[in-house]
RNA sequence: GUGUCUGUAGCUCAGCUGGAUAGAGCAACGGCCUUCUAAGCCGUGGGUCGGGGGUUCGAAUCCCUUCAGGCACGCCA
């Protein structure tokens, strides 16, 4: 379906043509100045020196032109020569019909995708260590990405890919022998049954972690140790290999949890360990093309090119001790998913901190031909998630905040809240303050720009007022009450896709402005896709909330006495909920039933 | 040192493929509920878009330079 901008600017740039200038020039925009008109176009100051032409006059000629016409109520020349443009309401009305009848449920938006699978690498906790507030931006962004991708009619398949297989099992590895030595797993002899269960809990392995760590940032010996455990549990030691797996175990049902809770579902749960077996493959594969190189002791992929004016250091694919590493599995999995899963993109969300390394493993998957020249690999780079003093987000003592904890914190001020406004069983309150705070957290998230910093703020999130997630709900949540009204009074709400809507032209600016807002959904979601970009969608539909609580405000919809204005009206409520139900479901979060 | 990102109202952020008077929200102040959820709506005040050059009819937006801050720079992930 063609957009709605595209349909004013076919008319203005056949104005233009009939005026005698070219065509492409009448390209409109939605106005920057919504007090002066609805659309503009630029496009008389831009040409006026090629035709050696006042812009103004050419503005008004191609105005003159568009008296008259079907789709432009008004066009005026303004100075110094833009072309100031309103749309008939009728037209508008007949374009909005045509989006509720749209039989994809896509209002409008074409199938970019196509059904082409793109690989989407969110997630990427460590199986060693906690989820902590550092994990959150990768899960929201990287599901609501994901589901943009699929709602723009792609096959988007979600990836956790696990840091399961690094240095980090081998500190683990090595901090348990240290603390229990006696354990079958470290004797070499020992041919028996390990034991069923892992000889940790999810939370002592919480600790263990940050403690092996921390030694081995001080103890060079114990980092050897570590080191040695994690090329001992790649080559396939019995003893690390059981433990590693209960290891695993524990973590991944404990990340399950998470992850559900935040809504936050995967289509592969692949990580490191699982490109291990096609690593030797790989290798000899960079080697006899002539493709990696042997430099210090490790085995790189030069990636510098001629025209980089930057530092740029070699990719490392195996390292002097023989052991693999994050560039190992990474090369490997583009491999494997290119093998396997042929997509059209793969999409990695990880990280700013990260984007030189990105930087590298693409162009050594490119100059070693482990990927398609067509096949586009994106890294997002998002910023970190900082408290209000502006650093990185803390416990109040000072450590990393578990992301369970960062959530039941949202989630208990959301309780709050909801107790404070009204009596509320308080049964109620709970399922809804699951509902709103996940809404408050993601779209905490989502509505700023993810490669840059934000401050975690729990009260601005948690807040019904200004451009957040549950004032967003609020309006989902009047709409559908009108609507259940209007049922119980004996009215029939349509389901969409359907030609039952009728829509009528406006009767006030702030219902017109409601329905230019619905008519710009699918510009909002192709820009979203293909920048990548889900804090546009919030922006959307924060403009689209505020439009219509404007709208809500000054009409009378039940009490509306006129049969054809009702209709109209409630007719503009299904699509505005609608639009707002797609939107949030590709930003990742739901809506109660009431508030 | 090299590279990279950021700098917009007191605070949090949009706008950045160049367009008119730079927008929201919060905070401050003032209005609006016998009527569809006031968790809402409307209004007022608040800015040399870090500084300086340049390109252009026109710059927050593009280029150069400079200041301030963050981050990254071969065997971590």
């Amino acid at each position: 379906m063609e957009k709605l901008i595209d349909l004013i600017s076919k008319e203005v740039k056949e104005a233009f043509e009939k005026a005698g200038y070219e065509s492409s020039y009448g390209t409109v925009t939605v106005s920057n100045r919504p007090d002066l008109c609805e659309y503009q176009c630029n496009g008389a100051m831009a040409v006026a020196k090629q035709y050696h032409k006042a812009p103004i006059q050419i503005a008004s000629e191609v105005a003159d032109n568009l008296n008259d016409n079907a789709v432009i109520d008004s066009a005026q020349a303004v100075n110094p020569g833009f072309l100031n443009i309103n749309i008939r309401g009728g037209f508008l009305a007949g374009y909005l019909k045509d989006m509720s009848q749209c039989a994809d449920g896509r209002f409008g938006l074409d199938d970019i995708g196509r059904g082409r699978k793109v690989v989407v690498d969110y997630g990427g906790p460590n199986a060693a260590k906690a989820l902590h507030v550092g994990h959150l931006r990768s899960a929201v962004i990287g599901e609501a990405v994901k589901r943009i991708f699929n709602y723009a009619g792609y096959d988007a398949i979600g990836d956790i890919h696990m840091g399961d297989w690094g240095l980090q099992m081998g500190l683990v590895i090595t901090e348990l022998k240290e603390r229990f030595p006696d354990l079958p797993y470290f004797a070499d002899s020992f041919e028996g049954e390990y034991p069923k269960e892992a000889p940790i809990t999810i939370e002592e392995l919480g600790e263990i972690y940050p403690t092996a760590a921390g030694k081995a940032k001080v103890d060079p010996a114990y980092k050897d140790k570590a080191m040695e455990a994690t090329l001992k549990l790649q080559n396939g030691q019995r003893g690390y290999r059981a433990l590693w797996k209960q290891i695993m175990d524990i973590s991944v049902a404990n990340m399950k949890k998470i992850y559900d809770s935040l809504d936050v579902h995967f289509e592969l749960w692949k990580g490191e360990s699982d490109v291990q077996d096609i690593i030797p493959g790989m290798v000899s594969y960079l080697k006899d093309g002539g493709y990696a190189h042997m430099s210090e002791g490790a085995l790189v992929i030069d990636v510098k090119e001629d025209t980089d004016t930057k530092e740029m250091p070699p990719c490392i694919v195996i390292k002097s001790d023989g052991a693999s590493l994050y560039n190992t599995t990474d090369l490997a999995t583009i491999m494997e998913r290119t093998e396997k899963i042929d997509p059209v993109c793969m999409v990695y969300l990880t990280d700013k901190r990260q984007d030189l390394y990105f930087e590298q493993v693409f162009r050594a998957s490119r100059k070693s031909k482990l990927v398609k020249p067509d096949t586009e690999l994106v890294h997002i780079g998002f910023g970190t998630v900082n408290g209000k003093d502006g650093k990185p987000f803390k416990t109040r003592d000072g450590g990393v905040m578990p992301l369970e904890m960062l959530i039941k914190d949202i989630n208990d001020r959301m309780y709050e809240r909801i107790l404070e406004n009204r009596d509320i069983d308080p049964d109620e309150a709970k399922s809804i303050s699951n509902t709103v705070s996940l809404a408050a957290i993601k779209y905490g998230d989502l509505s700023n720009q993810a490669s840059k910093d934000y401050i975690f703020d729990v009260d601005k999130f948690t807040s019904s007022e200004g451009n957040t997630g549950p004032y967003i709900l609020y309006t989902m949540v009047r709409i559908r009450s009108i609507l259940a009204k209007y049922t119980e009074q004996g009215g029939s709400v349509p389901v969409l896709p359907s030609s039952d809507m009728e829509f009528i032209a406006p009767k006030s600016a702030s219902q017109k402005a409601l329905m230019l807002a619905l008519s710009g959904f699918a510009p909002v979601i192709e820009g979203a896709c293909a920048e990548v970009a889900p804090h546009r969608i919030c922006a959307y539909i924060y403009s689209l909330a505020n439009a219509f609580n404007g709208f809500y405000h000054d009409t009378k919809i039940l009490a509306c006495e006129d049969d054809k204005e009702k209709s109209g009206y409630i007719a503009i409520l299904v699509l505005t909920l609608k639009i707002l139900e797609a939107c949030i479901k590709m930003l990742g979060f739901d809506a109660p039933s009431r508030m």
